[in-house]
RNA sequence: CGGGGUGUAGCGAAGCCUGGUUAUCGCACGUGCUUUGGGAGCACGAGACCGUCGGUUCGAAUCCGACCACCCCGACCA
């Protein structure tokens, strides 16, 4: 491809408001454009970084019995009623009405058209397993996008279904996809963790995030380097101390002006934080009010929380008003005389005796509050967020905490949508059982984004071989000087053009200084930049440059088209 | 949705506070000549209803109001 050509153009400033390095250099180096708030245009560029990444994951889907197919965009809204999702997601699912007035909603994924299809096609057992997959374009009206192609409303998928017999089978095409992504991510030259997460929304019994560790990542993940645990913390388990052996001593009221928060509560008492509990107060999509009781120096896990009391549609902040309509006081509030609530107590709380809480009245606490004793739970359980150094829970050696990105997903999830949609096959016991399904995604736009985070430079992007868009950079240098260099480099983008799709390369024929060239070649980021001009010509060849390394060599011609050639 | 910020040419910015000729600069772009190993030089040129709508004023990029868009933090997020 020759540079005066291609539809780019690189930008000398960085742009305004952009803050990932992804982001840009991907729109720096002329690879994607803006239409709106998560909405990306990939240019020629973009496009070949895009059809490389997704061909890997097709590659490694196919490699483990996967169909592609290709399921639609829009879906009528009643196969999202069925499924129940129609109401339990939020605005991010975007509904509209066709010309006749029917409700129509924008995929975010493809689990209810599967369960219709194997409604459908699957009538015996002797048809199962089986796996299919498509890449299409999903749209999530997301609350905030960010980050370039990091977190967009547009984007493209790759989502696989797995279809099993029975939950032994499910566990083997989970499996088989957790193996497909190690390899993918691998290929992709991303260095992946796989940490177990939440099931949210989809239910199902159990799921795994696959994480490229990054500052910037939105999830925060609990990591043991000592055994290899590995969690979300959405959903990390935390190992507690053992409570403090003490006995309950009588409860005895306190006052405590102007103390609405614990660190200011602890200093007035002149007592540690752990002991003291405080209350957080949610409200359930259903309208329950829920109270949270966690030790003072510990922050409550929303995830926990909504799983502990089976919010099936997350939580929301309480207001004052709806805790002081439950006998509680904002700010000195604790289950101690509260009503109409769901009281549910960390299980650290639970077992710690005589606590400082809340009396429910301004400027009043309780010295000496213990659990089942002052107050009675609804629910105990782990709602707390693990924290740096915290005991891992499989080994006890202290555990870190990383951010992540996630750029792939894999999810048990049962029967939920193949009993929505009545998709059953007949067993060899002669009765009828309901299918298994897996459900396994990919980010397409989102694994460049991150392999340009792991792989770049002050200078710019610096493509592993397995994803770069064209093979090489070739920069000619003064070939209006001497006809020699034009002549060379002319057959060796022929001989990129001759060696396969794949094998082409960029050509910077453009009537450009050395300066620029070397900088937008440096910036693009091929694995090659082959330089010719009379000077190399005079050193005996071309000069090659390991892009990512720097390394810097004069290769013969006959070398360098060995190299373009793929050799 | 809450908080903060920004909208002036393709990109990056100045001008706005303190209203007043034809809106400024760098890069990019066009033409010509020179130039080719690290973001070239000279000359000429084109490109902006100053985010939108409304208001104040003799006069608005500038002051006021509403709206829109984008970015950042939070909420949210299979």
């Amino acid at each position: 491809m020759r540079l005066s050509q291609l539809f780019f153009t690189t930008l000398r400033d960085d742009p305004a408001d952009v803050e990932m390095a992804s982001h840009r250099l991907l729109l720096r180096a002329g690879y994607i454009r803006p239409l709106g708030s998560g909405i990306y245009s990939l240019l020629p560029l973009g496009k070949r970084v895009n059809d490389r990444v997704e061909q890997i994951i097709h590659e490694e889907q196919d490699r483990i019995g996967g169909q592609e197919m290709e399921m639609p965009v829009v879906h009528p809204a009643d196969i999202w009623r069925a499924s129940g999702r129609y109401d339990a997601i939020g605005a991010e699912l975007t509904r509209f009405k066709d010309r006749n007035g029917r409700d129509m909603v924008l995929a975010m994924t493809h689990e209810e058209v599967v369960g219709i299809l194997l409604a459908d096609i699957v009538k015996s057992y002797r048809q199962l397993p089986l796996m299919v997959y498509h890449f299409q374009t999903k749209w999530r009206d997301e609350p905030r996008a960010r980050a370039g192609l990091i977190r967009v409303r547009e984007f493209v998928m790759k989502d696989a279904y797995s279809c099993d017999r029975d939950e032994a089978g499910l566990d083997i095409s989970y499996q088989a996809q957790y193996d497909a992504y190690v390899r993918t991510f691998e290929r992709l030259g991303l260095k992946t963790v796989a940490v177990a997460s939440d099931v949210g929304i989809m239910g199902g019994s159990g799921a795994h995030e696959f994480m490229v560790l990054n500052p910037a990542g939105e999830d925060v993940l609990v990591l043991c380097e000592a055994c290899g645990y590995a969690a979300n913390r959405q959903v990390a388990r935390i190992e507690h101390p053992k409570a403090a052996a003490e006995a309950a001593l009588p409860r005895e009221e306190v006052e405590t002006p102007g103390t609405t928060t614990i660190a200011s509560l602890a200093a007035f008492l002149d007592i540690p934080e752990t002991r003291t509990a405080k209350a957080a107060f949610f409200v359930t999509g259903d309208g329950r009010l829920v109270t949270a009781i966690v030790r003072g120096d510990l922050e409550v896990n929303e995830t926990k929380l909504s799983n502990a009391v089976g919010a099936s549609t997350g939580l929301r902040p309480a207001t004052a008003e709806e805790i002081k309509a439950a006998g509680m006081e904002p700010g000195y509030g604790s289950p101690i005389g509260a009503h109409d609530t769901t009281v549910v107590v960390d299980e650290l709380v639970a077992a710690s005796p005589n606590l400082v809480a809340g009396a429910n009245k301004v400027g009043v606490h309780y010295r000496s509050v213990n659990v089942g004793r002052d107050f009675t739970p609804d629910v105990t359980a782990d709602i707390t967020n693990a924290r740096e150094g915290d005991p891992c829970p499989t080994c006890g050696k202290s555990v870190i905490l990383r951010n992540g990105i996630e750029v792939g997903n894999i999810f048990k999830l049962g029967t939920k949508f193949t009993d929505a949609a009545g998709a059953t096959y007949l067993g060899e016991d002669g009765k009828e059982h309901p299918i298994v399904m897996g459900s396994y995604g990919i980010g397409v736009g989102r694994n460049v984004a991150c392999v340009v985070e792991d792989h770049h430079d002050e200078k710019g992007i610096a493509w592993p071989e397995e994803v770069a868009p064209y093979a090489a950079h070739l920069v000619a240098i003064g070939a209006n000087k001497d006809p020699q260099v034009a002549e060379i480099a002319e057959r060796l983008h022929a001989v990129g053009e001759a060696a396969g799709y794949w094998r082409h390369i960029l050509y910077d024929d453009r009537n450009e200084s050395p300066g620029v060239k070397f900088t937008d070649a440096e910036m693009l980021g091929m694995p090659w930049i082959l330089t010719v001009s009379p000077r190399s010509l005079a050193a005996g060849g071309i000069e090659v440059t390991n892009r990512a390394t720097g390394e810097r060599s004069t290769r013969s011609i006959e070398d360098v088209e060995a190299l373009i050639r793929g050799g």
